[in-house]
DNA sequence: CCACACAATGAATCCATCA
DNA sequence: ATGATGGATTCATTGTGTG
């Protein structure tokens, strides 16, 4: 039974489509657990006063469609309350979420998913390399808006392409700060008079690091606020499947003929660059079973500790016997230590990381 | 009678004095209506559960003190909801707050003054230039923090200084991410031991920027969590006046010794020596993040090797995966390469270094 | 005295897998 | 579930020691 829902669940998710409605139903009508991320740009609650003008009188075309107007932060909370609830439903256990937001609402989103249960792994500040200045220097130039990365649960796992996103920062841990430009010029869709079609279209940059970084090939993003569809066009260019959910009819014509432009890229460039962990665990036995080392053997640490190699895999240095990495522990008063490049053995007279014997043995596996 | 009493609160406003208590109490005992800035600085509630290493094994020395210590969401929004309360009796009708904190608190602090009716002028983003780096490669890099500059009500006046922070910023507005590192050497105060005299002292840096940018010389500027009183030492030498409230003896101890060694800067030496501005480090996978490359698409070499763009900025060729420096290394068998120089794209039928591209990208940054 | 190597350390919600 | 164990993981800056 169980099994059957689940199934029917599956066949019936709508993968690569933009839904039409109210995100909150619409996410409610989906079956649970069937999401490995959600990235959601929520509606700002910007309360603004009149027109705001430049110094040359012209106006700046400010955010004031009728989808962003509420009457108070209590009518914000209940919204924000509401959908974060029916997108919790819908992640899978190791899924995680993405929001994106202005100090105008991102302080209420925040406080809401820990109070909702979501773990907050890190905010990430978008770093606006070209932002709109403050025309009136009343305030600091607003350059930068705020996301939130959150896993479904405390201790929940959650998808992290740490190598990955080192790389695309060439070779230093990627930062909680990221310095892109924002979405305009060619990227930036217009509509029929020629005016932006969205007054917060994303740049296609940003979700591509979203993406590449807490997602693999083939998982299921959904976007509960969909706009034109950066999220979409991103996740079809790097071969994951998209939800996206729109209320306005106009925004969800833009962003169909937009992503159905889009052309996926190759299996080979979608690739990533990948962890050691994911490399198949060698027993350090293997060695002393296919004659890489043999029993009796002596190995030695950078700091000239002995250690005598026994038939079973294990060490015995002084009176300290246990693996390669417990004995190295014990030795160094360490808390842990990772044994593979601690311990040296002899060859031709030079010391060799015992670590090419393991290096070895993963080639032949691989062959 | 109103004045009076105004005039009596005024009087005994213990003006560069460090109070002994509970912030909450000693605020509630001061006069109303009598401060013009608040910078505070809350415990953060890390919530922090194991111990962590560094690769090297050494421990990193955690924030473990009672303060940082909450038994729940619940019981830290209360005490934040108690504090803002008290600040906000503080505050004259044209006074403002900073408060600052991480994703931990930051997003609760926010929405509650929100809710007491503060009114957000700003987020500031402090983007620190040598955090701490995430040492198991589970998150990004902790790398910023957040501060929200408020207003004490919605339309109430404050003190922008637009132009002397347009003067801090070589002539460029001032936008809301600051780029400063964190307090070391010799600013980072220690106690008899030579351990570090408090777990999270912020730089001077930070704090003159806020003060230069959001008050005038002979302002009084309040800090309910003065710790080592940083606020206090930029104050003195600022000519503005402090108040300081501190739990701790040990913390009051070590900031009054260090204001009385402050000297107030004369009118002219508060001209600020500007940080030379080296060029921006841009990282290859900028150019695949910003579709200046296409994830597939394939470079060539000076002697016609090809290698394949990946989604995370490295290169395949053949069997060699990298950066584009350590493939070009390894395809010319040399110790190391400028991938920069090294690699062409096709653009119009005709080779162009990638080099093009990075300048590009520079050259938006400097806008 | 200078150059260079090496060690120390900072607001951190920091592992995965198997028995 | 819980515990034991294998073994993977760091950047910028300052201070100290050595040649």
């Amino acid at each position: 039974m169980t099994i059957k829902t689940k199934e029917k669940a599956v066949a019936t998710l709508p993968l690569n489509e933009i839904l039409a409605g109210d995100c909150i139903d619409v996410m409610n009508a989906l079956p649970e657990a069937s999401v490995d991320l959600i990235f959601a740009d929520p509606p700002y609650n910007l309360q603004l006063k009149g027109d705001l003008h430049r110094p040359n009188n012209s106006k700046v075309d400010a955010v004031d469609n009728a989808w962003d107007q509420f009457d108070s932060f209590k009518a914000y909370d209940a919204f924000t309350k509401a959908w974060l609830a029916a997108a919790k439903r819908l992640l899978k256990p190791g899924g995680a979420i993405w929001v994106i937001g202005s100090y105008h609402n991102i302080f209420r989103v925040g406080a809401e998913l820990q109070t909702q249960g979501y773990w907050i792994l890190n905010d990430v500040v978008w770093r606006k390399s070209n932002p709109m200045p403050n025309f009136r220097g009343k305030r600091f130039t607003n350059a930068h808006e705020t996301m939130i990365w959150a896993s479904k649960d405390e201790g929940s796992k959650y998808t992290f392409n740490y190598e990955a996103l080192k790389e695309l920062n060439e070779g230093i841990q990627m930062r909680s700060d990221w310095v892109l430009p924002i979405c305009n010029g060619g990227e930036r869709l217009k509509d029929d008079k020629g005016d932006k079609a969205h007054p917060t279209q994303k740049p296609e940059s940003l979700l591509h690091r979203v993406l590449v970084g807490s997602t693999n090939a083939g998982d299921v993003v959904l976007d509960p606020f969909f706009g034109t569809g950066t999220t979409g066009a991103v996740a079809k260019a790097l071969g994951r499947e998209f939800i996206g959910i729109e209320r306005e009819e106009a925004y969800r014509k833009v962003a169909a003929k937009r992503i159905s432009r889009v052309r996926k890229f190759d299996k080979t460039a979608i690739a990533v660059t990948t962890p050691k962990r994911a490399e198949p665990r060698v027993p350090f036995g293997q060695l002393v079973e296919r004659g890489l080392l043999r029993p009796g053997e002596m190995l030695t640490s950078p700091r000239g500790h002995l250690a005598k190699v026994r038939a079973d895999g294990t060490l015995i240095a002084d009176d300290v016997k246990g693996s390669i990495h417990k004995v190295g522990a014990e030795l160094e008063g360490a808390p842990s230590c990772n044994g593979w490049t601690y311990w040296n053995f002899k060859r031709d007279g030079k010391n060799v990381s015992i670590d090419v014997l393991r290096q070895q043995i993963r080639a032949e596996m691989s062959e």
